[in-house]
DNA sequence: AAGCACACTGCAATCGATTGCAATAGATCA
DNA sequence: TGATCTATTGCAATCGATTGCAGTGTGCTT
């Protein structure tokens, strides 16, 4: 068997077939207007012969590269690799969404040292659009693709004043959930782990405080504690802040299930009893969270609905369309770590 | 402002600079024969234009993509989305690793009822080479991949005979050492969680073989329970088969961190205290695994080299290089889910 | 002064597919 | 029979960058 002879090209199709390439290409296009035998044998041919389009001329010539880059932010400061299983989880779906849809899919983690995405994504012709995760702190870049007028969505909070489409979580929603739940499992004094300089967990810090309002209980600055979306960072800022400088402290709202895991080890290392002295919440429901003991009691985001949305309407823009933001309803996952009088 | 004016083309650019295209593309290129002070005013017009050269018509031309297609496969029961953390680690090394190098990184999930992505991804020029992750259930298409001559590497299991390069962790040692560990802490009855049909857990089924026949203990058959890759199998199965058919178990080894959790889960809900009347031991060392209650005991994989090694192996085989199976070295991490006579 | 090497630069072909427009042939109509 | 359609097909330009090869001009050698 004359095993993978030499890459076949339109050209080569349309010799076997008899016909011109014009012809050709038109028949493996469906295009009515080639009579219907012509198409068959056309097809069969290539299909015979394990033809493929080749992607780079088609994009050339089309001007489409029927690609979506996905460009995954980082701290400045952490520069961690993807860790987060949250990401994980919408990435998957935004992968599945995009094959869907016959998109392909460029991944990029892009530390903050990077240079522009925008030239090298799209005025490349790399990419017909992006899909931004995380706005992280204001990135000044993400304007600059707006400016640009590149088709773009990105997954973050939204202020309802940004010059481009915003899906996200009602992350201020679910934290007043969150932290009514706590208040009405008797806490009083609630601490808040997550670093409000991202604009996701500002809204979830509002939301907190949103929920101690409404309880009638003063927010104290010294309660909330910036910390890094690793179960380590709120393993050691348990110990570090909370221990030294707080007593009485009988509640805990984390910005992420791995934080909330973190700081759930570092109490029940020092014997304190979780949920009965301090509750806990954390905010994701990542798939772990339901599999820790005590399971995590956290604030489920529809990753799936996420995941769909952004590229529904990134998609709809780049068809010459319009995209919306949009705001997501969150859940509150009743668990273990926060049940004070489960049966 | 005339703000994003229209796309400058490499004509464009040479037309301002006053040269021919030739001239242009090689002054960008740092082509040494063209005239040092050509070459800058070139660049200089460039950079103040933006100019980025069209990655499409590049590639047509120079017959390279400098993309690399990771793809990931799955079970064809489970389908599940990418979600193992441990994907997500090995995944971002390969991102960063492939940055660096200059190529992009085509990411798919491919479910195994997709069609065949040689042809896709290979043939159709989308791809200089590919990277597969999780040979899972011996996959047909990857020999495929073989007989092609398509540029590939594996992240998986090497059993020393196959027709292409397999990068992956040392699963039979390090399956040996946990196991020979669990031994040492006084476990008799050991079992196995894990779909032994995969060919990395069926090496660390050997691992565990191996193990308990250097401390002549019979494996029993009815102790391995395949187990997919989720905390919800491992919590499930440990409910439902080791505790309706088993007594006496005194110890678990995981097939994953995930398993592990959930088989822990299950094991604390039914009041059984880990590691004193059941050990356990998982597999990956994820980010989790450390701050879980109690801690886990892992074997944990070097994702780091991994991905580096996958990237090098696969660039210096399209470069015309070979490239080579290689075993990377495990090692046991002990937590508190397996040591019984910790301080 | 003629010959020649050297340093640049530009012409034109090429990568592979798509598509507007023209061309052909047979069919239909008056 | 001649004119007009209609259904198909092919010609040739095009997308944007790269590169082998030929061309030009300057300076150096003898």
């Amino acid at each position: 068997m004359k095993q993978a002879a030499k890459v076949m090209t339109l050209a080569d199709i349309a010799r076997l077939a008899g016909v011109s390439e014009s012809t050709a290409s038109r028949a493996l296009r469906d295009n009515p207007v080639i009579n219907a035998q012509t198409r068959q044998k056309v097809q069969q041919i290539a299909a015979d012969h394990q033809f493929k389009v080749n992607a780079t001329a088609r994009s050339l010539r089309t001007q489409k590269s029927h690609t979506i880059a996905v460009i995954i932010l980082f701290d400045a400061k952490t520069q961690q690799a993807i860790s987060d299983p949250f990401l994980l989880d919408i990435l998957g779906v935004i992968a599945d969404e995009l094959t869907a849809k016959g998109y392909d899919m460029l991944l990029s983690t892009s530390k903050t040292t990077d240079k522009d995405w925008r030239s090298y994504y799209f005025d490349s012709k790399r990419a017909d659009g992006l899909i931004v995760i995380g706005q992280g702190e204001h990135d000044a870049r993400v304007d600059q693709l707006a400016a640009a007028g590149v088709p773009f969505v990105v997954w973050g909070a939204t202020t309802g004043t940004e010059p481009y489409p915003v899906i996200g979580s009602d992350n201020r929603q679910g934290a007043q959930q969150a932290v009514a739940h706590l208040v009405k499992q008797g806490c009083q004094r609630i601490a808040f782990l997550g670093d409000i300089r991202h604009t996701e967990i500002e809204m979830r810090y509002l939301g907190y405080q949103d929920a101690l309002q409404a309880a009638n209980i003063k927010a104290e600055p010294a309660l909330q504690l910036n910390t890094d979306f690793t179960a380590q960072a709120g393993y050691l800022q348990t110990q570090q802040a909370l221990f030294s400088q707080l007593s009485s402290l009988d509640g805990i709202f984390a910005a992420s299930d791995a934080i909330a895991m973190g700081a759930m080890k570092a109490l029940l290392e020092h014997g304190i009893k979780v949920p009965q002295q301090v509750a806990i919440v954390g905010f994701d429901d990542i798939a772990m969270s339901a599999y820790c003991t005590p399971s995590l009691t956290t604030v489920k985001q529809d990753t799936h609905a996420g995941g769909q949305l952004l590229v529904a309407q990134l998609l709809s823009r780049i068809n010459g369309g319009k995209a919306a933001s949009q705001l997501l309803p969150v859940k509150l996952v009743d668990r273990q770590s926060s049940l004070r009088n489960s049966t």
